[in-house]
RNA sequence: GGGAGCGUAGCUCAAUUGGCAGAGCAAUGGACUCUUAAUCCAUAGGUUGAAGGUUCGAUUCCUUCCGCUCUCACCA
């Protein structure tokens, strides 16, 4: 038979893909198919470990097993002359396959030679134990499905380079065994989230994702432009669903969900990425009150469902997600913080009194921009008690100040606050919802004061949303909206410190030209 | 956008005061019918992110650029 080394062969990587290709037009040449299709596939190693996981060699040998047939990536090839032990990963996981020559056969062993790690293969065999005691498949028939032409990276050590891992994530995915739990988790989150709320009436619905400048609201955030050429209409990605979601609960729908991408052209870090993935709900006839019941319930349901636990390790911590959770009121503690009675004594404080706390430039700083009592509330609770929220427990924050919640309900019993939580859980926000505004007028007047920011050059303003305003003057019933944020969700589930680890392709600055 | 760090073989990592750029895995040839980070023998593989500068000599020092990470700013 030919020989496919090449003397001088070296092994830059140009001269790995070369002999692979080499060795699929030796294939060719034997009536093999590199890129063939049509095998079936009848089982995965899941199927097999399950069936088998209980019996010992002596078993297997007296119980003969039926043929598998089973596909998937080769991790790895042990030569031993006349026998081979594969690894082959399937979507269940990893599995040994033993292949001797005299079970085999001749021409078919010689085959083998161009198997290299990283090809997709089939096997077919019975399941046996080997001497060491590992469940194997005994192939009757293996070969190449497709060849891989780039080498796999190293065994021991997996995809390390951060990089290439989010560039590559197909190599990520491919030899990084975490990574697809961790997106395996993902879905099981989104899949349990559909589950929570289709149980419960809401109605799954989607709403347009390309905004024309005035609908663009909803959240404080600069949006991506883009543009519609048959129309000539410059447009808006999305950056919140909310104001969609809110007609359709004046249309009489009641209970909607919408589960989806939103686009915030803003930094990018360990918790932010440009795109990003959000289910709001809707409820009418609830309140703030109702959604912090649901809210803990539906987190500590998932957390259950995606981790097996309600008590979730997360970067060194251990969260507890378990109902009731504790709850914080953001104006209580500032008052307590300055040692003022509640809102009056707190509307009494001095801009120096304020700042009495803050020893660093940059809080300092910020407070600058506090030009209300609210927003002073809001920027000490942020810069002081935030920090100190419980790291082994989500948290509600709840009485927020009207200045600092321009969509949400004011409350009877103290206009200064609004019906209004967040929770927090790992350090991160994952959840904002609260009893919605309903008065048209009222709406009206909060738009207006978003018109005149943006005219003071506050890029982050809503738009003036006339539809909408139409949309209440017919009438919307008393609601109860929130927000939760998928990707945090899904890093709290996972452990994972950055977003990145949570979205398959993060958005990365454009690689450079050369290299391959 | 500011600050700090990193970038060496396909992968994971070394390289002394600035003195011939190395190892393991992967690859190639060979041996081996129960291995599992297989083992053994042999071989080959480098624009040290890019460009420039200092120097007899640069992976190492300097400048600029590119990318990534952390951090700050920004960010319901």
């Amino acid at each position: 038979m030919a020989e496919i080394p090449q003397p001088g062969a070296t092994s830059s990587i140009e001269d790995q893909i070369r002999l692979r290709e080499q060795k699929a037009e030796q294939l060719r040449e034997r009536g093999v198919n590199p890129y063939g299709t049509g095998v079936a596939v009848p089982h995965t190693t899941g199927i097999v470990r399950a069936r088998h996981e209980s019996d010992d060699a002596a078993a297997l040998e007296a119980n003969r097993s039926e043929d598998y047939g089973l596909a998937g990536r080769v991790m790895a090839l042990r030569t031993m002359g006349k026998a081979t032990f594969a690894s082959l990963r399937d979507r269940d996981g990893d599995l040994q396959v033993f292949i001797k020559k005299d079970k085999v056969g001749d021409a078919a062993y010689e085959l083998l030679k161009q198997i290299d790690l990283g090809d997709i293969a089939f096997a077919r065999g019975r399941a046996m134990r080997t001497r060491t005691g590992e469940l194997s498949i005994e192939a009757v028939e293996f070969k190449l499905l497709s060849k891989a032409l780039r080498p796999l990276p190293e065994k021991w050590h997996g995809l390390q380079d951060v990089e290439t891992r989010y560039r590559q994530r197909y190599v990520d995915l491919a030899v990084n065994p975490e990574v697809r739990e961790a997106f395996r988790r993902r879905a099981a989150l989104i899949s349990g989230l559909r589950r929570f709320l289709d149980e419960r009436g809401y109605l799954e619905v989607e709403t347009p994702i390309l905004h024309k400048p005035e609908e663009a609201g909803g959240a404080a955030a600069r949006p991506f432009q883009t543009h519609h050429n048959a129309l000539d209409l410059d447009l808006k990605l999305r950056i919140a669903t909310e104001l969609h979601l809110k007609r359709l609960i004046v249309g009489g729908l009641e209970r909607v969900y919408e589960l989806g991408r939103i686009f915030r052209n803003e930094g990018i870090d360990r918790r932010h990425n440009p795109e990003f993935t959000t289910v709001e709900f809707y409820q009418a006839y609830a309140t703030h009150e109702d959604l912090m019941l649901l809210t803990e319930l539906l987190v500590s349901r998932l957390a259950l469902e995606v981790t097996g636990a309600a008590v979730v390790p997360y970067q060194g911590a251990l969260i507890d997600y378990t109902p009731p959770w504790p709850r914080v009121s953001m104006a209580f503690e500032v008052a307590r913080l300055y040692g003022v009675a509640g809102l009056d004594g707190l509307e009494k404080l001095p801009d120096a009194a304020w700042l009495a706390k803050a020893d660093k430039d940059e809080p300092r700083k910020k407070f600058t921009h506090a030009h209300s009592t609210g927003a002073k509330i809001a920027w000490a609770f942020e810069t002081f008690i935030e920090p100190m929220l419980r790291s082994d427990r989500p948290s509600f924050v709840i009485d927020y100040p009207i200045e600092v919640s321009p969509l949400a309900r004011r409350r009877d019993s103290e206009p200064r606050l609004v019906d209004r939580f967040e929770a927090f859980a790992g350090g991160m926000e994952i959840a904002n919802a609260f009893s919605e505004l309903n008065d048209p007028r009222d709406q009206e007047a909060r738009f207006r004061a978003q018109v005149e920011a943006a005219a003071r050059g506050d890029v982050e303003a809503m738009p003036y949303d006339r539809d909408f305003i139409r949309a209440l003057e017919h009438g919307m019933p008393p609601t109860a909206g929130e927000g939760l944020g998928i990707d945090r969700l899904a890093m709290l589930f996972t452990d994972s410190a950055s977003i990145r680890d949570v979205i398959l392709f993060p958005l990365l600055k454009p690689e450079a030209e050369e290299g391959r």
